[in-house]
DNA sequence: CCCATTTCTTAACTTAAGTGAACGAGTTAT
DNA sequence: ATAACTCGTTCACTTAAGTTAAGAAATGGG
């Protein structure tokens, strides 16, 4: 697990043994059990996540009904907005696998980048590259059908669609659980 | 200009005068006519674009259709994917109104962060908070049908209903011109 | 000023997604 | 073990978006 931390740091910035050694010190290992609620509609956080192991959702209750928008997965960082913001969240966090995260407080962070510019570095790094796939991202959303948009899927995570419910999934998509059944069904017509 | 600019950047960080002059003297006004394309598909650059007034969109061309995906006006920042993962462009930058713009370059902004790591404060800052917008926005789309972007588009953007053609309205809706046109004679079909 | 082009709207028809209901399979709780 | 849920699928029906075509209105260039 700090393998895989400091991997993935490495993309950014070179870090030397004491600066690992107070990252470690901060203690941010935890181990979730699927079916945990992290965040929930309403409250103010300040935890910022970053997933070692296991998959994470965010998804909001609108007229009484789940929608799940994102799923976060190995190697995966989810600030929710409301950590930028300062406001209370607007949608729930949860784990559903088990799963081994990384949890971070926006003012330790603020701490951290003060006492080693090379976080700030990093920081910026990251959400930069975060915000140019979170574009492309939705620029295929919006100019794909729901059917290219399973597709799509199917290709870039595969995995995804493993582990994750059809109901998720759907909404994941834009479309009612019902409408994936019947896509999927479809899809397999056409192949045949 | 000066002033829109300096007022942004308040918002972030404060800067003495010597700071509002080193960045005066980068000389990065740009003023641009309507219809000027700044990135094509294939290109690769290292410009980023601050709208100070006017509106630039960004654009796709897929099976010769154009698909226009954002549209950014007064205090808006676009820095495009090609400019973060050094990839030739996947799609096109246009001017829509007459405008004036700060065009900043990648390799500038690192020279400026190294010197001044208080734009590195801002950078990070206005990244994260990108991020976290662009996280709700796609998260709006996913979660509304056409007409209800439609609406809440008019509740958020009047001003782009105003100012952009139909049909790049439409392709950033999700949708075809055709069925913008119909979906708006079925909303004031309602009211009536 | 006029022609050519682009833009927007309307209409008819096709296709796909939304909706409500029902069913079986699998899970959980009692 | 059984009852109560959840989940995924299927069906019939409704609604809305895609598609193709046509025409009116606005725009731009010569």
């Amino acid at each position: 697990m700090k393998n895989t931390l400091f991997d993935f740091i490495s993309k950014y910035v070179s870090l030397t043994e004491d600066e690992k050694n107070a990252i470690l010190s901060l203690d941010l290992f935890r181990s979730v059990k699927k079916g945990t609620t992290l965040l929930k509609e309403g409250q103010k956080s300040k935890d910022s996540y970053f997933v070692l192991k296991g998959c994470i959702r965010t998804y909001y209750i609108i007229d009484g009904e789940e929608k799940t928008t994102a799923f976060y997965t190995e190697m995966d960082a989810l600030t929710p907005p409301c950590v930028i913001n300062k406001t209370p969240s607007e949608y729930y966090v949860s784990c559903i696998e088990d799963s081994i995260l990384l949890v971070s407080n926006s003012d330790m962070e603020v701490e951290v980048n003060s006492k080693f510019p090379k976080f700030e570095i990093m920081c910026r790094m990251l959400s930069e590259e975060l915000l140019a796939k979170q574009q492309i991202n939705f620029d295929e959303f919006k100019t794909s059908s729901p059917e290219q948009r399973y597709l799509n899927l199917l290709q870039k995570r595969p995995d995804l669609i493993q582990r994750v419910p059809q109901h998720q999934l759907a909404s994941y998509l834009g479309i009612q659980p019902q409408s994936l059944s019947r896509l999927r069904a479809r899809i397999l017509e056409k192949k045949s």
